[in-house]
Parts: structure tokens; C-alpha cells; sequence
DNA sequence: TCCATGTTCAACCGAAGGGTTGAGAATGCC
DNA sequence: GGCATTCTCAACCCTTCGGTTGAACATGGA
């Protein structure tokens, strides 16, 4: 199914999941790879990752036990796509753009300036 | 309170606050006319405005007794930063910054699209 | 075959979301 | 003042969400 803007939108309202996604940025992972980093369930992260992979964000291809986890920019693309629809932004400033390499880039505790989750994020 | 991503992609995960969001790309409107093209209650919509303030997706100005609802694309501005995270990159490198200056300095064209309200008004 | 590993399923729980209705607070108009 | 208009509040209802736990399924390795 074309996962719809609802669900996109949605995905993306969990810091959790934005956080997987996060991670996912660097590289592919295993289901329990991603959840090591969380202080929560592995159960839960596997509903988390059901979420990401209904709204389109990731796909999730299993070799052997392992379920691998990838990154799928199309679905973000194309929320992206609606809010340009918003004609306000003539460019994305720089100075978003400096936020987000912060956010992002920032070591591996995972969690925006936002809001915290899990801790870090050994690296893989 | 500065809105986080959370109530940002929250709000606007809701098709008819998008729709709202929409109408008011057009013009800024009371919230009465906000709530006519929909299938609900005022309340229902007052409830869903409150929502886009507290994301910062709107701003609210009470002038008599009329609340005019105005559209304040900052909010979407750092959403959508955050999400061309994703839509440039396969990876987070230089040549991905390289990429993020070309769009950020593509001539604003657009005005905006006109598209149609009404297209995802009455969900359910 | 037996066991450990990787992941999901099922049932449950409390909190939040989206809607309703009815009452109530401001404001503008006569 | 009296009344209509505009909007929010409060209480409620039902569904969805995000989490838990324990069991089950699937696979790989000894």
C-alpha cells in the first residue's frame, strides 16, 4: 500500500522512530542492533520499526535470523514535497541547516537537543 | 515554548489540520471559516487549531471576537530541514552539504501550487 | 537433535487523540 | 439592557498508541 502522509507525518511524530532513522543515516542495521541503544523493550522496537516500514521510511529485508533494516528516503521525499507546497519558504536558511548538522552529526547520543531516549549509541 | 519535532510532525499528521493549513495558505481566516467546509463540530476544529498554535504551524490573533488564524511557516521550515536530512543525503558527507547549497540557493519560483482544499477534508 | 539467537505475536495496561455535546465567556450591534 | 455571534471549556466516549511481559516461531550451529 502507498503509505499516505497520515502515516508518514505519524512515523515521524516519535522521537523514538526519528531517532532510528537517525541511526539508519549511517548504516543498514540489524533489529536488535537498533534496539540496543533504547532502554526499552525489543519488542517495542520491533512495533516501532513495523511503524517506520508501513509509512515507507525503511524496508526490511531478513537474511538467515537477521532482519536488516534500510533506509528509504522516497516516503520522506514526498512529505517533503507537500511542505514545499508551503510556497513561504523561498530557501531553507542556513542557519536551520547549521541546526540540523548539530542535531544530526552530533556524536551518537542519538537524540536530538529535544528530547531524550535511550543513551548512547554504541557504534554498531 | 519553542515547538519541538514531536508536536510539529504530530500536527501535521492529521489530514484535516493539513487541509487547514492549506485553506490558510491562501488567506488568514476566522475560525469560524475554518471550521465551514468540515463535517464537524466548531469545537472539533478550535481543538485542531489550538493544535497547529502550540506547533507553531499558526499563530492566533483575537480582534474583536473574531480569532483570525495565520499561517507561520517557520515551524514547517525546521521540520522540513530536518527531513531533507534524509531526502539529500545517503549519507551524511561533504558532498551532501555541496547538495543541500544547490537547493538552498535554487531561485524561489513558486508562489505556491494551487491546490484544492478541499481534496482530504471530511476524513473517516 | 538440542539449544541459543533473532524476531514477532498476543494479551494486556495506562495515557493520549479525536470526536461529541452543552454550558459559558467575550464581544458587537440594536 | 438584551440578544446574537464567536469561540473555548468541561465532561464524556471510544479508539489508537506506546509500552510491558511471556510465549511462540524461525533459523543457525554444536
Amino acid at each position: 500500500m502507498a503509505p499516505s502522509l497520515d502515516t508518514i507525518f505519524a512515523a515521524l511524530s516519535d522521537p523514538t522512530r526519528r531517532a532510528i532513522l537517525t541511526m539508519l543515516l549511517e548504516d543498514d542495521m540489524a533489529v536488535t542492533d537498533v534496539a540496543e541503544p533504547f532502554e526499552m523493550s525489543l519488542a517495542a522496537i520491533s512495533k516501532h520499526l513495523v511503524i517506520l516500514a508501513n509509512a515507507g521510511l525503511i524496508a526490511q529485508e531478513k537474511r538467515g535470523r537477521v532482519k536488516w533494516c534500510k533506509l528509504q528516503p522516497d516516503a520522506l521525499r514526498e512529505a517533503s514535497v507537500w511542505m514545499q507546497g508551503f510556497g513561504q519558504f523561498e530557501a531553507i536558511n542556513l542557519d536551520a541547516f547549521e541546526r540540523f548538522l548539530e542535531t544530526e552529526l552530533a556524536p551518537a547520543d542519538l537524540p536530538g537537543p529535544d528530547e531524550e531516549p535511550g543513551e548512547e549509541a554504541s557504534g554498531r
